[in-house]
DNA sequence: GCTATATTCAACCTGTAGGTTAATTAACCG
DNA sequence: CGGTTAATTAACCTACAGGTTGAATATAGC
């Protein structure tokens, strides 16, 4: 299967989405991953090697524990295919002027 | 299933990937949307009928054509969700800055 | 070395995704 | 009406996704 069909298909689950959110707090370990779910340790084991094989996590091994972290990378080659598609929903390009010039105002008052 | 894990379903297919690729370049018959696929017309019929149930195409009748039309709101959802990740991919407001600003000056010399 | 904890592996089950071929529906055209 | 073209439906097959339970592995700590 090609990078971009895996990445989507890791992200086409919604427990793997919210395992992502969790760890956009920090790291985490196995089973604190799993516990807001009502599904058993191995379940969740998949959905780690799923993530994983996707390369939206990595895993170090610290003594019995298996911390799992995000990496993002595939999910900016998201935005890359998207980007193609991106004239189909904003009508003007005037108005992604006028959003960029918002954002870059926010920075400048922070 | 919910919305988001349909569309990134929908998504995970290289050969639906191609026919919203094609549809970008504008309406299409399923015929036509066949044509660069080794595969029979009802699995690609099939593809479209996930492509439609995910929003991602909306089709019309015109005579015994079913033209399809390219429908990018789910995609703008997608983006909608990516921006939750964004700054683990960009390590500095200023590259986007960067980026943001090459945009800007490719549309004036254009 | 033994036991507790963290995690994975193995075997299994069920549902569904993605493909096939053959038959069916729908519309046009002479 | 009869034939042709466009597309879907139906029935079927195979592979795999996502879940289970029970056993295995790895490490820590007494």
């Amino acid at each position: 299967m090609d990078h971009l069909s895996t990445t989507f298909a890791a992200l086409a689950d919604p427990t793997r989405r919210a395992i992502l959110a969790r760890l956009a707090d920090g790291e985490a370990t196995v089973t604190e991953l799993a516990e807001p779910f009502a599904m058993s340790l191995p379940a969740v084991s998949k959905h780690l090697k799923v993530l994983e094989h996707a390369g939206l996590i990595t895993r170090t091994r610290t003594a019995q524990w298996r911390p799992c972290r995000l990496d993002a990378a595939p999910l900016k080659e998201v935005t890359g295919w998207l980007a193609e598609y991106r004239r189909f929903w904003e009508d003007s390009f005037d108005r992604m002027d006028d959003h960029l010039r918002e954002l870059q105002n926010k920075r400048k008052n922070s």
